[in-house]
DNA sequence: AGTTTACATATTACATGTAACATGTCAAGG
DNA sequence: CCTTGACATGTTACATGTAATATGTAAACT
C-alpha cells in the first residue's frame, strides 16, 4: 500500500517522445528538421537509448519519417498527402459521430461545448495559435464520442497528422471562423441525439476544408 | 551505378520483426506470451538492440502490449476488443471499397479473383490455415482499392489485429464458405463499378462476422 | 500451517562502445 | 572550370555494460 507518489510514466523514453512530439506540432521542430538521435540526447540531457524509442514512436506515428542510414527527420506532407488524410479523417470522424449521436454520455458534449468556447474566445482575440489547440482538441473529442478505444486511437493519431500536414496552408480568420460555426453544427445535432444531421454536418466542415485547401494550393 | 545487390531493407531490426510478426499471426508465439528482448535476442542470434526495437514496432502496431517493468507479451483481445476493431474495420474497408469502385485499377481486381480463387480451393481442401491467409489477403486487397496508402495502411493494421483476435473463435468451415461467397459478391459489384452495391455487400459480410462472433460468445 | 524475510534470478531501462556508412570539404589533377 | 578522390565529421545500426526493479523460491519466524 504504497501511496505511489509517481502517477506519471517516469520514463524517460516517454518524456522524449512527450518532448518531441509537442515541438513537432508546435511547429518548434518544422517539417524537414533532422531528428538526430545523438543531438537530441544531448540537448535533451539523457543518452542516446530513450532518444532513440522516442524517435521510433514518432515514426510509426506517422509525425517523422526515416529512410535507412540517414536518420528521421520530421514528416513533411505534400499537397497530395494532406487530401488522402483528410479522405481517411472524414470517413472515420463521421462515423464516431455518428456513433456518437447515441452512446454519447453528457459529460462528453459538454466537454465539446467547453471546446468550443474557448474556440469563440480564440476567435474574439484573433489568437490563431490558440484556435488550432482548440481545433486539435475539438477533434480529438469526437473520437472519443464513439466510445471505440480504436477509433478514438486512429482519429487522434490522424489529426496530429493532420494538423502537421496543414500549417503551411496558414488559413484565414475568416476560414476559422466557418470552422468554428461548423463545429457548432456538429454539437447542436450532437445534443439533439441526430446521428444523420451530426454526420453531415461533419461532412460538410470537411468538405470545405478540402476545397480551402485547394483554393490555396492555386494562389501558392 | 552499383548493381544494388541487396533489395531488402537487410535491418536486423526489421528481419527481427517480420519473424515475430509472422510468428504472432500464425499462433507460434499466442496471445499472452512473453516477448523477452534477452530471450528472443538468444533465439534469433542477434544483439538485443534490434530485438527491441521489433518489439516496439510490433506494440506500436497493436499486436503487442507492454507494461512498465514487465515486458511486452503477444497482444490479447478480449470480445470487446474484437468486436471495436470489427467496428471500426467496418467503416475503413467499406470505405476503401467504395471508393475503390471507381479508383480501382483492372489489375487490382484480378489480384482480388486470384485471391478469391485460391480460396475457393483451401475450401475445397478444408485447409483451414490456408483459408486464414487468403483472407488475411482479401482484406488487405480491399485496403488498396482505394489508391489511399494512408487508408490502405490501417485496413492492414487493423485485420492484422482482428486475425489475432478472432483466432481463438476458429470458425466453423461452414461460415467460411459463407464468407468466400459474401467476398464474391463484393467483388462481382466492383467489377460492375458498383459502389453502393460493393459497400453493402461488405457491410452484410462484417454483420454476419459480428453476429457469428456473438453466437460463438454462448456457446463457449 | 501461514506469513515474512532474504536471497537468487531474470528483465527492463538506460548508458555507452564501435564498425559501417553517408555526406561535406577541399585540394589535386584533368 | 569541372571532376575526382582523400580526409574529416557525423550518424546509424548493432552490440554490450549495468543499476534498479520485479519475480520466484526457500529458509526463518510467529
Amino acid at each position: 500500500m504504497k501511496p505511489r507518489a509517481k502517477l506519471q510514466s517516469e520514463r524517460l523514453a516517454d518524456k522524449a517522445y512527450a518532448v518531441l512530439r509537442s515541438q513537432i506540432l508546435k511547429g518548434v521542430l518544422p517539417p524537414g528538421h533532422a531528428l538526430s538521435v545523438p543531438e537530441l540526447s544531448r540537448q535533451l540531457g539523457v543518452s542516446r537509448s530513450p532518444v532513440r524509442e522516442a524517435v521510433l514512436q514518432l515514426v510509426a506515428e506517422g509525425l517523422a519519417r526515416e529512410q535507412a542510414h540517414k536518420g528521421a527527420v520530421v514528416a513533411h506532407f505534400s499537397l497530395e498527402d494532406a487530401l488522402q488524410i483528410l479522405e481517411v479523417r472524414e470517413v472515420l470522424e463521421v462515423a464516431s459521430v455518428r456513433l456518437g449521436a447515441s452512446r454519447a454520455a453528457p459529460e462528453d458534449l459538454a466537454r465539446l461545448k467547453q471546446v468550443l468556447q474557448a474556440q469563440a474566445k480564440a476567435l474574439q482575440e484573433s489568437d490563431f495559435v490558440g484556435y488550432q489547440a482548440t481545433d486539435l482538441q475539438f477533434h480529438r473529442l469526437l473520437g472519443t464520442l464513439s466510445h471505440n478505444p480504436v477509433l478514438e486511437r486512429m482519429v487522434g493519431l490522424l489529426k496530429d497528422q493532420s494538423h502537421l500536414a496543414l500549417e503551411p496552408a496558414a488559413r484565414s480568420l475568416a476560414q476559422l471562423e466557418r470552422g468554428y460555426h461548423e463545429h457548432r453544427s456538429v454539437l447542436a445535432a450532437l445534443e439533439a441525439r441526430n446521428a444523420e444531421g451530426a454526420g453531415l454536418a461533419l461532412l460538410k466542415h470537411f468538405k470545405r476544408i478540402r476545397e480551402s485547401l485547394e483554393g490555396w494550393l492555386v494562389t501558392k
